[in-house]
DNA sequence: AGATTTAACTAATGCGTTTTAGTAAAGTCA
DNA sequence: TGACTTTACTAAAACGCATTAGTTAAATCT
């Protein structure tokens, strides 16, 4: 039995609506004169009336909170795809409410679920990597739903701001070309995510733009894409005859691993064999041999995901009448950068 | 414009009742037959219905949650009674939410406001040490909302939950003077806190029933409480001439922070100086000389609170119409217990 | 067969707000 | 003085749901 605004009301010998112009009625020309402003300012003070936020927030229509389902904040990636929203958001007057999904499509749906009964007003959602939930949230962007993911499944009719992942896989292998290298593998993670696929992707094409004919035993697909693969990946390579002499990772935590194998194996980095990562995550820097990589724009992806969604919300709130789809999907791809470190050299 | 449960029945040719009953009318007797059920679940999911919980919550009056407003959750005195409370909260089916003062005044307020707009169905607070905010919460808790306090002013009517402090100081003088120490320092905090007022008490106690008289510059009084004001008290204590021979402090921080100053100085602890501290923290055992020290339940006080705090809210709920006091408020004090490392030997 | 019970549903109300439309009194103008 | 404007307020509706008190039709009992 907290204290309504009734309560209050009838305490000041005024109406409800009094009470609320005078809570939040500044710039509307309804006018209060001072004195029952005064006169009510006090029964609340007295009373310690609160506003109901759920009354509030059923009555006026948006909640001005998005919802961001991510895999995992312990990831650096994800937290600073999470940072960059969060500002860009707190720009626009929004609040920034997080689910982790730890990459399980339940646990993606528990909270897609239940950020749109807390009626947040858009979601951007990084998919569990199995790709099962990609139905769901297309039927709920046809239907209407602002949302943003920030993987690019092929085909799928949903807003995307992500990476463009074929890019910089493009450049890293380029550059090991370049470099003189011409047997260079490609450590990539499960087939079926997309981000493998679009590395693979850059990979051909580089290796076909600069001539060079790939070899099927040099690409290597893991299960996992995280240290202990990258271990497992090197313990492969090392049992190969005839070995790469470059080596293209998924991701600087497979790069991380297989450094390690490789060079307590008496391989030496890069003299013996050339190392680009994906990523630039801060182990990057501080592993044994600094490593080559790619840098994604991850604040940029999250600030470009929130502003996507933004001027998504804003478009439906002008044409709430029209029912059909009231923009086509976009795609917004940021690009990769690579960076240079040590792990890569020319070929002896 | 989300879809709304009259969506939903207007879709299936029902009332918006029977999809409400659909949804949550499992235990009540009003039989939904299996064929309008089936057919009510396939067009929430063909629509996407999800129930918008502010309209729920606002319409049940209980939200089973619980606010706690603590100071700074990286003190793992404050996170082992969150975790406490957490855990017994879970057992009755409610929710905690956690706002964090950082020790201010006004943090401490917004929260509570916050949290109070959110219909909590009760507040446990740590209150901010200054106490000008114990005037708003005693209000509150006179207005009949449950409220547990963990800190207790003396003459304050609010319940309350926490540790015995004087029992706990008490021990700890009396120990040391069962060790043959005479001259018995006390390093506190602001003597407004009454935590610091309540170790006094069990010090002065303590010398008494021992009798031992009470020297007054023994007892040092600092204007904060964390290792640097143990520091600045372990070089008042090194400028004495007549230096004691043991030294009982505010909480083990402090005391960490005086075993450095004072074994670079030269003095020897335990065989020159024993010192106590208060809190029994993870850091108690991994400094210099593990510390003897007083520990508090802090999980059981945690656990506790929720519990006064849940009869609280239950009895309200029983007696809503009778407007007066439910009932008189309760001080729950657990009692800490003296834990003997090896920072105490005695007088040589 | 008529009375009573049961099964399966619906209409209406209220939760605490905000907002829209409206009203009465006072002030201003011609 | 009557007609319009402004000031300061209020009544009523709507938001989406859960609940209570019906209502109707079928089933069961006597």
């Amino acid at each position: 039995m907290p204290v309504t605004m009734k309560d209050v009301a009838t305490k000041a010998n005024v109406s409800p609506t009094t009470v609320s112009l005078v809570l939040n009625g500044r710039d509307r020309d309804y006018k209060i004169s001072q004195k029952t402003r005064q006169k009510v300012l006090k029964v609340i003070q007295d009373v310690g009336y609160v506003p109901d936020l759920y009354a509030q927030t059923m009555r006026q229509r948006e909640t001005l909170t998005i919802g961001m389902v991510l895999t995992n904040i312990l990831n650096p990636s994800v937290a600073l795809i999470a940072e960059g929203a969060k500002a860009e958001a707190v720009k626009h007057g929004y609040h920034v409410i997080l689910g982790l999904s730890s990459d399980e499509a339940d646990q993606e749906r528990f909270y897609v679920k239940n950020f749109l009964s807390r009626r947040v007003d858009g979601l951007i959602v990084s998919p569990a990597p199995s790709g099962e939930t990609m139905g769901d949230l297309e039927k709920l962007f046809s239907r209407g739903f602002p949302l943003v993911v920030t993987t690019l499944y092929p085909g799928v009719e949903i807003d995307h701001v992500g990476d463009n992942s074929v890019t910089g896989s493009y450049q890293a292998v380029k550059y090991l070309v370049e470099l003189g290298h011409k047997r260079i593998a490609l450590v990539s993670g499960y087939p079926t995510w997309p981000s493998a696929q679009q590395k693979y992707r850059g990979y051909q094409d580089a290796l076909n733009d600069m001539e060079i004919d790939q070899q099927e035993d040099l690409h290597i697909c893991m299960e996992k894409s995280d240290q202990a693969a990258g271990e497992e990946a090197a313990a492969v390579i090392l049992q190969m005859k005839d070995k790469p002499d470059a080596i293209f990772f998924h991701n600087d935590g497979m790069a991380a691993g297989a450094i390690n194998v490789l060079m307590n194996a008496g391989i030496r980095v890069p003299d013996d064999i050339s190392l680009v990562g994906y990523g630039d995550l801060p182990l990057a820097q501080i592993v044994r041999v600094p490593l080559t990589t790619v840098s994604s724009p991850l604040l940029e992806i999250g600030r470009s995901a929130v502003e996507v969604l933004i001027s998504r919300i804003q478009c439906d709130k002008e044409k709430k009448g029209t029912a059909n789809i009231s923009r086509p999907p976009q795609s917004v791809q940021l690009m990769p950068k690579l960076i240079i470190r040590d792990s890569t050299a020319p070929r002896k």
